[in-house]
DNA sequence: CACACTTACGATATTCGTAAGGATT
DNA sequence: AATCCTTACGAATATCGTAAGTGTG
């Protein structure tokens, strides 16, 4: 139906001697001898099946077809070139749009800087930030609407691939005037009896606490769904709590203090979950790499009693 | 800018592997080794610069910037389609244009039922016919508001090309009555002496007859525009006329008699004028065959009377 | 005879199909 | 073991540039 042969040199050829009108002079324009522009447009003209030009030895203009054709080839140069260099543009992260989902804690506290570094990169990069808890970043990434997500939930569905990401260890949250708060090194034992605030059940703050706390006696108060409200609740004495080190940004009080857990089994894990059956843009790509490039590290204290605690 | 190698071949291989996502079942429907298409996909995707298919061993799927050009490329091929398609259908005269300029006597007399027969051959090809006097054909085709005349003016000017078409010899008209309608084989000299009535000076009619009725002495009644008026007026009694054979349908009334003339030098010549710089539109050339085959031939009196007088 | 397009022809590149290789289910 | 894509390689095909041919002003 198409004439498979036809390619955009043809294309190019024509229009060029459609204007210069002159096989010498469209041949130097395309960087072909003379001779070889002449098989390229008899070519063109055969697979076509149409004179394009009258060929006279002095004069060459083109046949009415070829006035009619001339029309619709400089259209399909201008669509190819446009559709090349937009594909061209989402390769070279020029344009396009990456969908990510993000724990709200990552994504208020960790995800800004490494967007706004990801968006000076590729401003032409739109990013679509879905901040909600683990198991909907995981669902999220499996029905298509993100490209990957950042969460704390490890899934064993074959059609997910999830790679470990980062360690997210335990910090003690108490007033400053509350006696833990001059503990220097508390561990999981020094909670014993005070009355303790804990995030929702279905938070991805909660499983490692529940596994570890379970020897301790906690005395619990109440369970919140935000960490502002938690933050509020300790700040006016309600209670103590333990979150994860990512989440400290919504702790940074006056009144408030934060001391790294002693609590080596104490940890959660963050990972990158992605689909298994299908490759990320290139635009998600390069996020991502910025991401692993720019992984959140534990702090200094965090890290050296893990350390401690991995040696014997 | 443009990757002079694409052609429609890629093009077309990468929609059915797109759609296939195997390239075996793919290689099948382009009718190509395996291997071959392999290679076809690759060249693709290095001349786009851009990776359009993941290609796990078991399965094909497309990238996501793949399935980004998907749609243009099947944009691309439907429009280069149906530039081709329209070029051929041009080409093969099923659709298209053809304007044309003729002679009122011819286009009212002769042009209907060549029109007829080319309509029915080409039913999709539109007809433009300008009936106006010769020199505005002459004109028309010089402005490109026609593709080509059918006049009896024969121009000289190099942009025009201009070729025989047939000779139109003259015949009397007088009434029934009329003393010379009992004249079998009149000849200029009859019309000495009776009222003429004349078309008028800027016709094509008069040329030769003002050549050739220099000598006779003629009694000019009124020189009209239309041959339906002459036609009235011969009718009425008021004077007979001489008119060239092609006009003679203007004439067909009972009280009218028609006689070809007997003055061989007395013929109006009747010319295809077109374009030198340029060629004929393939439904255009395609009207000016049919109208050569079905040429008007002049009666077989007026024949019979060319050819005696050719002889000695 | 000078200019411009076409034809001829040998050299170089591309593309093809067959056959072998490698990876996954 | 079967399936599917890639690599290897010799053969067929296309394309290129130089040089000669042809027709026109």
């Amino acid at each position: 139906m198409v004439p498979p042969h036809l390619s955009a040199r043809h294309l190019v050829a024509f229009v060029e001697l459609a204007e210069a009108r002159s096989f010498t002079r469209a041949a130097k324009r395309c960087h072909l001898s003379q001779p070889a522009f002449s098989a390229l447009i008899r070519g063109l003209e055969e697979s076509l099946g149409a004179r394009l030009f009258d060929r006279d030895t002095r004069t060459v203009a083109l046949t009415t077809e070829g006035a009619l054709f001339l029309d619709s080839a400089r259209r399909l140069l201008a669509d190819l070139q446009h559709a090349v260099e937009d594909l061209q543009d989402h390769v070279a992260r020029r344009r396009g749009r990456v969908c990510i989902a993000v724990l709200p804690a990552l994504a208020a506290g960790w995800l800004p800087d490494v967007l706004a570094e990801f968006r000076q990169q590729h401003p032409g990069v739109a990013v679509d930030v879905q901040d909600v808890l683990s198991e909907h970043c995981v669902a999220h990434v499996r029905s298509g609407r993100a490209d990957f997500a950042v969460a704390a939930t490890r899934s064993s569905a074959s059609d997910l691939l999830t790679e470990r990401f980062c360690a997210d260890p335990y910090h003690l949250v108490c007033r400053i005037d509350h006696p833990l708060a001059r503990v220097r090194r508390p561990t999981l034992s020094h909670l014993a009896g005070h009355p303790f605030i804990h995030l929702a059940r279905h938070s991805s703050v909660r499983p490692p606490l529940e596994q570890a706390l379970f020897p301790a006696q906690l005395q619990e108060v109440m369970a919140l769904e935000q960490l502002a409200t938690v933050a509020g609740m300790v700040r006016a004495g309600l209670g103590v709590t333990v979150v994860p080190e990512l989440t400290l940004f919504a702790f940074q009080h006056p009144e408030l203090q934060r001391r790294a857990l002693d609590a080596p089994g104490l940890v959660r894990e963050i990972f990158v979950v992605r689909r298994s059956d299908r490759s990320l843009s290139s635009a998600a790509q390069g996020l991502l790499e910025l991401m692993e490039a720019r992984r959140p590290r534990p702090s200094p204290t965090s890290r050296r009693r893990a350390e401690r605690a991995g040696l014997p």
